[in-house]
DNA sequence: ATGCCTGGGTCCCCCAGA
C-alpha cells in the first residue's frame, strides 16, 4: 500500500543526512520535497539514488525548489511550473506521473508581510494552482496534490489563533483560497483521518515552538476522487522533527491502496 | 513592539522563511 510523503526539508543539502535516513527507515513509496535550497546542477542525485530512488527536480539558487522522488522507479514529468504568469521566476511546482499515479509537489508562497506584494503574489499564485488543478481533476484519475501550502485552514489547526492572527497563513483570503481549491473535488487527507483538528506539520525553530508543542498544519496532501477511493490512512512522521538538524517541518503522509 | 532560530548567499551581514 503505497505511502506518499510530503517534505518541507529547508535545505537539501543541510538535510541530506535526515533524508536519506527517513528514506531508509520508512520507505515512503513517493515523496515530493519543498525548499530545496539547491540549483539544479547541486541536487544530490546520487545520493537519493544510492538509496534506491529516482527523482526529477525543479531547483533554484537560494530558496525554493521542489522535487518528486520515486522508490524503484524514476517519476515521469508531466509539468514543471505554473501557467498564467511568464515573468515568475520561483521554483515552486513541479508534477509527475509514477505507475498511474500522478503527483504535484507544491511550494507555495508564504506571503508575508501582509498587506504588500508578497501577499498579493501568494494569493495570484494559489489562483494559477487552482487552474492547474481544476484541469488535472478533470482528467479523473487518482491524483495527489502534496505540498507546504503556507495555510492553516481551520482555527483548530493551530496551537494559538492569537498568536497567529496576523500571519499571510491565516488571513481570510488565504483560507478562502484554500478551501475554494478544496471545494473543486478534492479531499484534504490529514483533516478527514483527523476530523477534529489538533494535529500539526511545523513547528518553529524560535521560541522553544517544539520543546511546546507549538506548531501548526500547513502540510497539506489533497486527493482527486480517484485517489480518495484508495485512501488508507494519513499521520505526520513526527519524530523526525525532534532529531538533530531537523527541518522545521516534519514529513507528512498519506497510504493509498 | 520586537526578536527569538536556521539555511543560504556573499560572506561576518542580509534575505527568506513562517
Amino acid at each position: 500500500m503505497p505511502k506518499i510523503v510530503s517534505y518541507n526539508v529547508n535545505g537539501i543539502k543541510a538535510r541530506l543526512p535526515r533524508l536519506i535516513e527517513y528514506l531508509d527507515a520508512e520507505q515512503p513509496d513517493i515523496v515530493c520535497l519543498q525548499e530545496l535550497k539547491s540549483s539544479d546542477d547541486t541536487f544530490p542525485e546520487k545520493e537519493i539514488r544510492d538509496a534506491g530512488y529516482g527523482a526529477i527536480w525543479h531547483g533554484q539558487k537560494g530558496f525554493n525548489g521542489v522535487a518528486v522522488l520515486a522508490r524503484g522507479t524514476n517519476p515521469v514529468e508531466r509539468q514543471r511550473g505554473l501557467d498564467g504568469d511568464p515573468d515568475d521566476t520561483h521554483s515552486r511546482y513541479l508534477e509527475a506521473e509514477v505507475e498511474g499515479l500522478i503527483v504535484a509537489s507544491i511550494y507555495l508562497p508564504n506571503g508575508n508581510p501582509v498587506p504588500g506584494p508578497k501577499f498579493d503574489y501568494k494569493l495570484a499564485w494559489f489562483e494559477r494552482l487552482a487552474e492547474r488543478a481544476e484541469h488535472v481533476l478533470a482528467e479523473e484519475k487518482p491524483v495527489v496534490l502534496a505540498g507546504d501550502y503556507n495555510v492553516i485552514p481551520n482555527d483548530d489547526d493551530v496551537f494559538s489563533v492569537k498568536a497567529m492572527a496576523s500571519d499571510a497563513l491565516m488571513q481570510p483570503q488565504s483560507r478562502a483560497a484554500y478551501r475554494a481549491l478544496v471545494s473543486q473535488g478534492w479531499t484534504d487527507s490529514l483533516r478527514t483521518r483527523f476530523p477534529a483538528g489538533g494535529v500539526w506539520t511545523f513547528w518553529d525553530y524560535q521560541a522553544g515552538a517544539w520543546q511546546r508543542d507549538a506548531g501548526f498544519r500547513i502540510d497539506h496532501l489533497l486527493l482527486s476522487p480517484q485517489a480518495a477511493d484508495r485512501f488508507v490512512d494519513a499521520g505526520v512522521d513526527k519524530a523526525y522533527r525532534g532529531k538533530e538538524k531537523a527541518s522545521d517541518h516534519a514529513p507528512t503522509w498519506v497510504r493509498l491502496k
